[in-house]
DNA sequence: ACAGCTTGTATTACTCGGACAAAATGAAAT
DNA sequence: ATTTCATTTTGTCCGAGTAATACAAGCTGT
């Protein structure tokens, strides 16, 4: 090691254009979730595979442990490289629901993902309201004023979504589930992408929003499980109703 | 794509020797995960690190990969290798809680995680109740069994433990959440080693795990929820009592 | 003199190609 | 049935060159 940065605190300067082996682990990552190539499925092995996507072995290696330590693929000498089951996949990784969103999810999918959020986000809203610092609630508020500005039929209005998502996240103080933020925020993301694709704008989602806010502001942990699950839920319908 | 193997459904057959690129991962990620390399922290360049390591630059990178798919570094070229925030940890990935486990992990992290384990597998047992199949009770009833007869102070029970912890997630068929099962499943591991370890082996944890499996097994959602709720605070009383 | 833009330079990760080593499967020989 | 051996595939190493980018220096217009 030789450096120690003292709290940079700043923006991310750069978007960084996409590295090969980027772009490899994305295309067959894609591949797979979309469920063209299944579980079990064998690949090409490293010079073929290689050769055939242009790149140097190097590179397509790289990639093949991008999709390795996303529990996408298996690889061992002699046997090659296959395609594991569902059930390994880190299907909360942000970057696995990026790809899975690439190509049209699964119906069972998105079922399951807003289950999963419907779980999660009321406690963490819980935990949010008896956990929360002054600063908490001024970023969450800041957010919801963006959100408010911006509208989510805008990328600054949904980042400001996401950004009150997270903020609440944080909020709980616990380390585990703000983990998860990256993965429930990359949900929230294509789904609010997806909603506002038919453009028969929904309802309106600030009211819910605010009512959660609200209740951490206040600190009624009771209040703030019940309202998120009210915004979850109309989500979860919006979403069903666009697809 | 070369082919696709017909449900082969076989036992892994070998436990392959450590490759040197996860060695590395491993070794980094600990020393990242244990806090000995903070967040934001500047790497070696490449050609220093995989020098004092002892390894090529190809094993280095693609270790680096491992690491950074995630979440725990990021790579840039000028600025180089750095420690991400801990927000962007993968923490519920299993190897990252292995990782963790190998070097005590903080009280701070232990309550984040059985706090996550109490919002989602009681939810879980709830779901696991109602759309549970009779293969699935089949399949707790003969873990709890395996159980019973080894006792986790085994390696073959807490398998057996850990065996029905996955079977209640599968059975709520949710991908979502039955990919959540390697990480708990490693958090159930690790914390039963825990408890394990000060000889005084606390309370007999197989009443509770009945308790779970008599409400899904006659399809009592609400029943499930309670009783999973006991399990896991036994669980994290007795680890809790341990430390 | 100064703010803003352009250019240059050095550092770093990124990519490539080729070679050999090690692991693991399946067949052959005992 | 066991051991041996050959083959396939990933794993590891090396060395060279490319591309991205932070930072400093210079230029420009006011």
């Amino acid at each position: 090691m030789r450096g120690r940065s003292d709290a940079p605190q700043g923006e991310k300067p750069a978007p960084a254009k996409e590295r090969i082996h980027t772009a490899i682990a994305r295309q067959l990552g894609v591949l797979i979730v979309s469920g063209a190539y299944k579980p079990g499925d064998l690949l090409d092995n490293e010079i073929a595979s290689s050769e055939q996507l242009q790149v140097s072995r190097s590179a397509y290696r790289e990639a093949m442990r991008i999709l390795a330590a996303k529990g996408l693929v298996e690889s061992r000498p002699k046997t090659g490289t296959r395609v594991s089951p569902q059930s390994h996949w880190r299907l909360l990784d942000p970057e696995v629901l990026a790809w899975l969103f690439e190509s049209q999810p699964s119906l069972e999918f998105l079922k399951g993902l807003f289950e999963l959020r419907m779980i999660v986000e009321p406690e963490a809203a819980a935990l949010a309201a008896s956990r929360r610092t002054s600063d908490d609630v001024s970023r969450m508020r800041r957010a919801l004023q963006d959100m408010e500005r911006n509208t989510v039929a805008t990328d600054e209005g949904r980042a400001a979504d996401r950004e009150f998502h997270d903020a609440v996240l944080d909020a709980t103080r616990n380390p585990v589930v703000i983990s998860l933020a990256s993965g429930i925020g990359a949900a929230v993301r294509w789904t609010t992408i997806y909603k506002q694709r038919d453009r028969s704008l929904p309802r309106d989602p600030m009211p819910e929003h605010w009512k959660v806010f609200d209740a951490i502001a206040m600190g009624s942990p009771d209040e703030a499980r019940i309202a998120m699950q009210a915004l979850v839920a109309q989500a979860q319908e919006d979403t069903r109703l666009s697809l």
